[in-house]
DNA sequence: AAAAATCCCATGTTATACCATAAGAGTAAG
DNA sequence: CTTACTCTTATGGTATAACATGGGATTTTT
């Protein structure tokens, strides 16, 4: 029925002793729904954990099998980072992934976790962190306004 | 059959104290007709609430992904400040939206909404600040095209 | 055996589905 | 042209289901 699959808004959950956090409901609807599984890893630009749907990286897996004249080295390295670092976390029957010490502390995350969407990922961040993140993005997007205003024109 | 899916006019409707508020049943009508959902986020330009139907959003993560660019700083950004603020608003039998805290606040809406249609998109906002916003909205066009202006006054 | 991971139950909170009434818009009959 | 009726929409209130989260029990790993 859901066409879409999208990771949205941002969702503040705790983190418990354990290191547990609740997967916020509309991720684990499109976990379901894809019947796949999250996969993490660290983030290679930010203080952040990344994820997405198992999915995507078997999707970028394929691209990268078929046209890899049009990756650049580069890409293909940090392609096999993300891929070296990725694993997958399944959630229980409450909703809870258990991140990883490896995960946590490379975002600064100790008791609340800020999860953010961006479409076909998303990622988690320790809150002030975050904060700072969305401040300069606002800043630097709003430099930028012109491109910005180009690419709306894909919404026709 | 056709399938028109354009958010027009201009209506006024309450807001409760939970911040529901009835969706325009024509919106509602163009949400089934697609079959998608409604996403609302903060305007990026103006104090109001923005919506659209998530087919929209679909289409901007779906040309990102295959725009090769996957590691790009820009399109990263920009990923993080559309979905981040961007949620499903999904209406229930009575055809209600319950807005959020956030966009709410953003938009100055407390006991009253207006949705304005803009084709694709609509914006919902503070019956005083939209009337603000259309009067500056109407001078912008009479400066801009004084040969207009001159013919509708004379004539009328 | 100790530590870590997974599962299960309990609770407060919040969102959402449902019911009921009121208000209009439109239609048909008088 | 007016009145009565029907249907859709808007809105207030309430009940129910879903969710986040704490705590503990059970299993697995080392």
């Amino acid at each position: 029925m859901r066409k879409t699959f999208l990771f949205m808004d941002t969702i503040v959950n705790k983190v418990d002793a354990k290191g547990r956090v609740s997967l916020p409901s509309d991720y684990r609807a499109i976990v379901k729904e894809l019947s796949t599984e999250i996969v993490c890893y660290r983030s290679l630009t930010s203080p952040c954990i990344e994820g997405c749907a198992e999915e995507l990286l078997e999707k970028i897996a394929a691209d990268m099998e078929t046209s890899l004249d049009f990756f650049s080295q580069t890409q293909d390295d940090l392609t096999n980072l993300i891929f070296g670092d990725a694993r997958r976390f399944s959630f229980d029957s409450t909703g809870r992934i258990l991140l990883s010490e490896k995960l946590l502390k490379h975002a600064q995350i100790t008791d609340t976790a800020v999860f953010v969407g961006k479409g076909r990922k998303f990622q988690i961040w320790n809150p002030e962190n975050w904060a700072k993140e969305e401040k300069r993005i606002r800043q630097e997007i709003m430099k930028n306004r012109p491109s910005l205003s180009m690419k709306g024109g894909t919404n026709r």
